[in-house]
DNA sequence: CTGAAAGCGCTTACAG
DNA sequence: CTGAAAGCGCTTACAG
């Protein structure tokens, strides 16, 4: 059997309860005790059960990370390591652990959600998405857990605590620079629009085009469900169009990579044929050819500032709901051109 | 407060024992009683307390996911979230939970995983990575606690339950086939020496060029530390040399984009001027141009099976070592070319 | 400043 | 087939 705190205050001299103290580095124990009682605990090995802690304590030091599911969007993009390193550090520094759902399907992830709220197995929850008519986010509204969302939540934004990007006004930004640039017929390759960031990045699409007396031309607009393969049709039907879009915006830089990748098929080349910004940077994109125009939407810090809000909550539930905006950059590269 | 078993055992007129073994499904208990009993605890919405049932039954549920650390290789890299959608999908199916190290250095990991593994927060560990000499992975060793490892332990295999590529036989392939086309003088760009996916491909490399008669030449074989900007000097230092290689072996996809930009600074094209086979075959990798020939590694069933024989042997401990070797296939694409 | 006692929410021999 | 009791390893009022 392990090592448990009897023993040690048998060896000690103490009582059990001297031993706990020690742990929590009560003031009210003798620096004298206090020595004593550590030099039993590293003279055996001692280390404390979380559960028996978490039982009476009735915490767990542990945070819920919920992806939307494991079989799509989240695993196979390079979001979900970067904002789950600015979880992790957060974590790390204040003693947090992480605890990750594994669900492979909408109804898996609400069980287990339900499960491990109830189960107090977490202290608080970060959903990694904002989905309109989420049943899991609808849970956790009602629960009394704490819990942030990484995205804009749907309705009564003031009802919840999140991190986001300003999705609206970065799509407009890249459709603006796209209008400079002297574009007009410009397409938007989209992500589900049961996603917020995908109706948030939309809207901002609509808006630069209305700012520039563009008519929104919904042949121009694909929205991107998450299966893989959708992308070379949704090329392809776009190019063959009377009036072919000069320019693409897409959701995220594979995304931009598999469309740039159907546009050789057809002989249309980036950017002297026709120009593409994306959306999140990811690290290697500098490097390939064409190096890529993208919006980098700071993905560490959304994970940082999630978890850190969050803690905040868990520490003071009390707090009001708060809403942190990540800055975004369009990083311009070599991916779209001047119109003549 | 929340509904606990006694609740439910009040409102159903039974005993918190009964309670309890109908939450296991003890076959001792009438299926009457069982269907009274699972309607109340619907009622009240009851769900059980983990803490509580993790005490008592010395069992958590949970498995401990170890990364090399949070700050370098492990998150950089689609590998991490691809090996865990396949340990991920195992312990969703066999009803276990993830709990994930947060630790941003090799210390802080070996603090976590001792605190992890003493306080008895998870039932078995997967480690991901295979180094020399590694702290963590020597504790686990001393430990008692069911354990496999992603990679080729250093000493003792047998000793060890693991999973792994044949990495000697995949690098040996990849440069017999560069060799087939032609190439003699070929560099290898690999990871740290300390890791042993590293060691076995060197070997596998040094060992496809005896085959051909073909001398080792020290200066064509860099030795990538984890700082990701290594790989410029050490590309321009390669083909500056006097014999330049004609090929060149790496250890990763993303490093050889970055090789293939660096040589473009150079005026060097791949494949025209140099050829390039690498490892891990990312889903990209196909998209983009150079087309990269790669070594698909098989990421996802690493962690599939990684995961499985963990779960077999935290259910039989008895059982002996095993390890399985994941298939590897080399994948040609566009990136090499015959050498007239 | 320290200890004895109660209790967190479960499970599981032991009785009956 | 079901219940009363003990106990998992802690923490924390309550005494002294």
């Amino acid at each position: 059997m392990a090592v448990t705190i009897k023993d040690v205050a048998k060896k000690a001299n103490v009582s059990p309860s001297t031993v706990s103290r020690v742990i929590a580095n009560n003031s009210r124990i003798t620096e004298e005790t206090k020595q004593r009682v550590r030099d039993v605990m590293e003279e055996l090995g001692y280390y404390p059960n979380f559960q028996a802690r978490n039982l009476v304590s009735n915490k767990t030091n542990t945070i819920g990370v919920v992806m939307a599911n494991s079989a799509t969007l989240s695993f196979q993009n390079p979001f979900f390591p970067e904002v789950l390193r600015g979880i992790s550090s957060v974590a790390h520094d204040n003693q947090y652990g992480l605890y990750l759902t594994t669900g492979a399907n909408e109804e898996e992830v609400y069980n287990e959600v339900v499960s491990m709220v109830q189960g107090r197995r977490v202290d608080g929850i970060i959903l990694l998405y904002s989905r309109q008519n989420d049943a899991t986010m609808n849970y956790l509204a009602n629960s009394s857990i704490p819990f942030t969302i990484v995205g804009r939540p749907f309705e009564n934004p003031d009802q919840f605590t999140y991190v986001d990007n300003n999705n609206v006004d970065n799509a407009k930004e890249a459709v603006h620079y796209l209008i400079e640039l002297g574009h007009e017929r410009i397409a938007f390759v989209g992500g589900g629009l049961d996603y917020i960031v995908s109706q948030d990045r939309l809207k901002g699409y609509q808006q630069a085009l209305a700012d520039a007396g563009i008519p929104f031309n919904e042949q121009y607009f694909i929205n991107e469900e998450e299966t893989a393969s959708l992308s070379r049709d949704a090329t392809l039907n776009l190019m063959n169009m009377d009036q072919p879009p000069t320019a693409i915006v897409t959701h995220d830089d594979l995304v931009a990579y598999e469309v740039i990748r159907y546009l050789e098929e057809l002989a249309i080349s980036v950017p002297y044929d026709l120009s593409i910004v994306s959306f999140n940077n990811h690290k290697i994109s500098e490097h390939l050819r064409p190096p890529l125009t993208s919006v980098d939407i700071s993905i560490y810090d959304l994970g940082y500032e999630a978890n850190r809000l969050l803690i905040n909550k868990i520490n003071d539930p009390d707090t009001e709901e708060q809403h942190v905006i990540v800055p975004s950059t369009l990083i311009k590269r070599g991916s779209c051109r001047q119109l003549p």
